[in-house]
This record gives C-alpha cells, structure tokens and sequence, in this order.
DNA sequence: AAAGAAATTTAGACAAGACTAAAATAATTT
DNA sequence: AAATTATTTTAGTCTTGTCTAAATTTCTTT
C-alpha cells in the first residue's frame, strides 16, 4: 500500500508541512534552513519531490505540498506526536526532550505499533507540547488562538500550545508551571520590547517577546 | 563517547557477532546470506570496518571482532533485546511479531530510553525468546544448554531459548504452549528425518528436526 | 530604470553502500 | 597432481543525498 520513503524525503515533506502552516511561501531558503543542509541540497531534492507528485514547485517561487504529499507529512507528524507524549505518559522522559527522541521513532514506527499505542493512551488528541495529534485519515483539528505576545495586557488567558523545539525554553517553563491548559494573566509587556510578566499560581514571571511568540494561548472564559 | 555509527555499520557488527556463535568461521558468505547483499558488498564493508579497527580480517580466511567490534555488537543486541520485551510487556505486540519490529528500533535507541526501558522491566535478564539480554558493560551470560534435535527420548527437558527469526515456527511454538521455561517431555524421534515428538500440558507435538535445531533445552532436574 | 543585493538554481564533485562481471584464490574431485 | 568447482576479492558502475562554486533570477534600493 504504502511506497517506501527514505528518511530524508520524510523529514522533507515534514519540514515543507511545518513551514506552510506558520509562513506564506515555502521557499528554499526556508527549507535549507530549518533542515540544516545547504540551499542547493534542497532544490535538488525539490526536483525529485515534484517528480513523485508530493509536491508541487514553481521556479523560483516556493513549493507547496500536494493532497498526496500532505497526508505523508500528516502520518509523520502523527507518530512525531503520538511518541512524544508516549515516552513522557509511560517512560517518564521529561517534556523538554521527548522532540529530539520522536525525531527517530518517527520514521520506524510501524502502523500497528501506532496504532497499540494509540489505544494505550486512550486516543489523545494533543501531544505534550499541546499540539494536535493528526488522525489516521490525514485530518487534524487545529484549534483557534493567538501567540502569546498579541495579548494585550490585564487578559486572564489559558495555554493551549508551546513550541516544541527550544529544550531550554520548555525547562523554563515547566520550571515555573507553564504548561498546555494552564490558565494564567498577561500583567504588562515591558517597554522596548522587553519582557511579558505573567502571573500564574500568584507569582509573576517575564517570559521574553521571543519566546512568546512560540506560546498559543487562547481567551479564558471567566 | 561513542562514534556515530551508520545503520549499516551496526548491523554487519551484529550479523558478525551471530555467525561467531553458531559457526567456526565467519565467510563472506555466511555474512552476504544472513544480511541479504552481495558478497562483494560484503567484502567491501569488511574493508571498512578493518580500518576501524572493529574486525580483523586475512584474505580469503573469514572475519574476526576485536573486543571494540563485540563490545558494539552486544550493545545493538542489547538494545534489540530490550525492546523485544519491551514491545510484549508494555504493549502487547505478539512475540512472533517483536523481532521485526526490534530490528528498526535498536538503532534509534538513546542510552537515556535504554535506561528506562530496563528500569521500567525490573532490569530482565532474558527476552521474550530466552535469549540473554547483554549488560551494559558489554558482558553477557550465556546458559549451558542443548539444541533439541540433539536430546534422546524419554527425557525431560526445560526450554530455555527459541530462535526469534522464523515468525511461523514462534506462532506454532505458541499455539502449543511451549515457550522459555516450559517443562516438557522428548517423548520420541521418528526415524527417517521424521519429527520429533514433545509432550507438554498431557499431548503430544510434534516438531521437524529442522525446528528442532533452534530450540534450545537443558536436562530439568526432575 | 538601473545597480546592487539576496535568493535560487545549475553544474560538478564526493561519500556511503549497494550492485554486476571478471579475476584471483581456495577447496574438491577425479 | 591436475582439473573442476566454489568462494572471495577486485574493478568499475549506480543511486541517494549531500556539498561548493558559479550562474541565473528576483528583490530592493537608489
């Protein structure tokens, strides 16, 4: 049923799927960066995407996923995240290194090993980090909200999703209870794009506008 | 501390390792038969690894581990063995089915997951087919015992390992209960190459001599 | 609109690891 | 012992995925 993929052209149409969904064009330069191999390796492998009908590119204009394409880059997405909140809920491993783990499981992961663990953990639908878990079927339920640093301040929201790719950012976080579903208050953002102060569990903390970029929260109803 | 290792790289040191436990010598056939590639491919990769220092190699005259090469070796087996009980105990995969799914998750396996999968097993000592879990210092403890084709009748015998690499003989093996630790009785071997016949939990089995040379029992003490 | 800067693609090279065909060596048979 | 057969190695090719350097195209600035 499904034709084998290497590793690379996973980790290809992952990274086209993750830059689609935050900027306008997929560009190479994009690409070259977020997968660390150099602008020219990415046209090269572009090419042979576009060949197998994964993707589609126009010269010097971006690339942009097909049907066919997508659904790949949802299943590696899916087992990226459903391994990532297997190894924290059974193994324990903390939630600031289960990304650099799922970067490996998620190309061996077979279909019926997604699928028992899947079942142990009762069909979640976020992973750690809070982000949606695509289904099987390639859809994903992607819920409304805004980046931390568009909040203005004196609003009671709840996180619903923090990057996963900063392991020190996530430390920080944890370290000060800041997780998916925590409800928390934007006290005032700093002058000179200095700090958010948050306050959550009465204490407050500065969160730089950076890093608050990378935090989904949505309005608390209250 | 540890070199980056290829894939490929891991599995030749494996295979090496396993044909320096059944046969004399290590050919360049045995090693292309058991990995599925050329025999010139092999000859080529042997190269590579002398120059490692991981093997040592005469012309024409087989293949040998340096203590650098087996210490690699039993921590991929390690690691394999591991996840086969891992994959029976905390998630139900069938033991005819862990083999296949361990020789894909043994080389993406961090020291830190090792950790915790042994922990979370109560440090086991063998894997779901009997075969002894390498420690992490690279030593391993091998149990004296015989191959059942090689028992007289009338014995009583404990099993103790079943080879992992014939799924259709594990789910037979299954099917009527013999698995490592199994107390049973050689009740017969049938002449002509004929099967031999076992008795466990009050019938009668019968096993091809061909099984039976990978079914390792010791005498039970009755 | 032209010039300079930035991004993208092309061209060509390289490493890993596989292959086939042919040559060299070892083992077996007569 | 010579001849045949089997095994191993060598030589050379191919594919995948990377790289650098150079050429092309697009974007930005003046």
């Amino acid at each position: 049923m499904e034709k084998m993929l290497s590793q690379s052209i996973e980790d290809y149409l992952k990274a086209i799927y993750e830059v689609e969904s935050s900027e306008e064009k997929v560009s190479t330069s994009a690409l070259s960066e977020k997968l660390g191999v150099s602008p020219a390796s990415v046209t090269s492998m572009v090419k042979k995407l576009s060949e197998r009908k994964l993707i589609t590119h126009k010269r010097y204009q971006g690339v942009k996923l097909t049907p066919a394409g997508r659904k790949i880059a949802l299943e590696i997405i899916r087992h990226h995240r459903l391994v990532e909140l297997y190894l924290k809920e059974a193994l324990g491993v903390p939630w600031d290194q289960v990304h650099q783990e799922a970067e490996k499981w998620e190309h061996v992961l077979s279909e019926d090993l997604e699928d028992r663990i899947d079942k142990f953990l009762g069909y979640p639908v976020t992973d750690p980090h809070g982000s949606p878990i695509p289904r099987r079927d390639g859809t994903m339920i992607v819920r409304q909200c805004d980046a931390l640093v568009d909040v203005e301040p004196d609003t009671l929201v709840k996180v619903v999703e923090v990057s996963d790719h900063d392991p020190e950012l996530l430390r920080y976080l944890g370290g000060i209870g800041l997780y998916p579903e925590t409800e928390m208050t934007v006290v005032s953002k700093q002058p000179f794009k200095g700090p958010i102060i948050v306050e959550l569990t009465g204490k407050e903390y500065p969160i730089g506008r950076n890093a608050a970029k990378y935090i989904l929260v949505e309005k608390a109803n209250n």
